[in-house]
DNA sequence: GCCAACGTTGGC
DNA sequence: GCCAACGTTGGC
């Protein structure tokens, strides 16, 4: 049982369009980055817990999570020529990327932002704030717990 | 919109 | 296999 961080961008696909998904969850596909690649295929399992993070907006920071509902496949998106996720290098027999599935959980009351991450001295080893760039990222079970505590005392 | 950081590409 | 050029990400 791990935990994992994914990045999306609000204006594209935000953690609303997550909650009001009609299957009930989301192909998280579109990932094109080779680290995160590696994540997705060799590491993601079933039932591993998520935060979902806002980035490229007004509010930057995670804003509640989610459950795998399905772990590493290939992802379809590739094989689509009339997808913006298309990539002719790829075939069924050699596929170069991986999606998963994802169900909503909870949004927080209100979101943890970044600046606030930043000043707790218990998160100062994310990797969200080591490889800025990384869409998929490992948490810490440690880092996973004192979010949700931040997350609940901002209920108060 | 700017710009720093970082990932990818391609010539050699 | 190096490295410069280029493209993308993402905070601000």
């Amino acid at each position: 049982m791990a935990y994992w961080l994914l990045k999306t961008e609000p204006d594209e696909y935000s953690i609303d369009d997550l909650r009001r998904e009609n299957r009930g969850f989301a192909v998280w596909d579109g990932i094109r980055n080779y680290q995160a690649r590696n994540l997705l295929r060799d590491q993601v399992a079933i039932d591993d817990e998520v935060l979902i993070y806002h980035s490229q907006c007004k509010i930057v920071g995670v804003v509640g999570r989610a459950v795998v509902v399905r772990a590493g496949y290939p992802d379809p998106a590739q094989f689509d020529p009339d997808s913006k996720y298309y990539d002719p290098k790829a075939s069924a027999d050699n596929p170069r990327w991986y999606c998963i599935d994802v169900a909503f959980n909870e949004t927080f009351p209100r979101p943890l932002s970044l600046a606030a991450i930043k000043r707790e001295p218990a998160l100062e080893d994310m990797v969200l704030l080591k490889q800025g760039r990384l869409s998929v990222q490992p948490v810490d079970p440690a880092e996973w717990r004192h979010i949700l505590q931040l997350a609940d005392s901002h209920a108060a």
